[in-house]
DNA sequence: ATGGAGTGTAAAGATACCTTTACATTCTAT
DNA sequence: ATAGAATGTAAAGGTATCTTTACACTCCAT
């Protein structure tokens, strides 16, 4: 999987529960714990939704991993 | 479509055609073309990808438009 | 004017992303 | 120990992303 991301410690870190994160950004609470649960990929739309919501440089939330083919 | 990119400029600035574009990317050319025309988004990790491969910061190169719901 | 390089586009098919609904589990506070 | 809030997860369905194959067009150089 190559692409990882802090999207967990970040939002913990921030007082925030998966539900208003959610809210926050109009995807459903099942989208965020999937994405944080490294089931899939955020869109490059949510994911830049997330950069905004977290007002944070992309690289210390989504990190591509080089090594994998 | 919340979400443009300026790849079209940026590559041709750098001298680069689609088809070296998505040899480098492990892509197909159509992937490309069809970013460029604005027919899809791509995915993170492809959008990670052309980050790196441009060198450029993120917002330079694709834009969140906040407008539109 | 023919050929090659670059680009535009379309159809069909595979997988990824996201939703809705639903139920189960964990954690904390009372 | 029970309740409420937060989280984990699964199935089914829709749209988005990407592939392969294929054909068309433009532009420039020979």
């Amino acid at each position: 999987m190559p692409v990882i991301n802090h999207i967990r410690e970040i939002r913990q870190k921030k007082g925030i529960s998966q539900i208003k994160m959610a809210e926050d950004l109009q995807v459903t609470r099942q989208t965020i714990n999937a994405i944080e649960k490294n089931k899939y990929n955020p869109s490059l739309e949510l994911a830049l939704k997330i950069v905004a919501y977290f007002n944070m440089p992309i690289d210390e939330i989504f990190i591509l991993q080089e090594d994998e083919k």
